[in-house]
DNA sequence: GATATTCAGTTACTTTTAGTAAGTTAGTTT
DNA sequence: AAACTAACTTACTAAAAGTAACTGAATATC
């Protein structure tokens, strides 16, 4: 096997985990608790902590614990996480450019 | 449950989908064998080529056959997977800048 | 003309990852 | 002390990925 650049096939192989783009996108735009994720997203409870653990630990996302009535937890990207806006935002271009209406139809029939 | 954009989701189901990033970056410089990805790429045949159809369906990639002995196959991308190539330089420009030396020594480890 | 070679896949089987739903924990509130 | 809330876990089932051996078509070689 040739060898890629192991850094890009690093990043490629934490992007093609289900959920971990619409993740980031729902981050996008400020920090976001664990509940509100799990309602904004088709995503289980149980997928959404394994995935917060997982962003966390490569540093791409913050938890931040507030120890109020009931208890805060926000989660929110730090710089490293920031800097995947442009990586975000060219999927979402190609997305309104590419994908057809008639695709998204035909997968809708699917479920 | 929110509504995102159905676009942007598809776009993002397709691109969480394992290889796919790695297969297109391959074809970026050009069209490519069968079995020149199977051996470039960390890849399985079976994987290889249920990914394959799975993007000529998607209108991403293009399939031909050229009847010499041995048959040659070749895949290459259409406008639609060439529109891709922004998305694919702002992941790799992002492990450049962020993903670390550590970060990749660790995972070789766990193989 | 039987045997071997090459490319491009398939098939059958095991392991890993994802999905679902019910349960747990800590700190209130009533 | 019983009930509520957010944020998870656990136990279980289903789907996807990994592995390795096999198939098929078109030559080429002996």
């Amino acid at each position: 096997m040739k060898e890629l650049c192991p850094r890009f096939e690093k990043a490629m192989e934490l992007f093609s985990k289900r959920w971990v783009g619409l993740i980031l996108f729902e981050l996008l735009d400020g920090s976001k608790r664990f509940s509100e994720m799990e309602s904004e997203l088709p995503i289980s409870g149980r997928l959404l902590s394994e995935r917060l653990k997982m962003l966390e630990q490569e540093e791409i996302i913050e938890r931040n614990i507030y120890s109020e009535f009931p208890v805060r937890i926000e989660y929110k990207l730090t710089d490293k996480g920031k800097a995947l806006e442009p990586v975000i935002k060219e999927i979402q271009s190609w997305s309104e450019n590419w994908v057809t209406h008639e695709e998204v139809e035909v997968d809708k029939e699917k479920e």
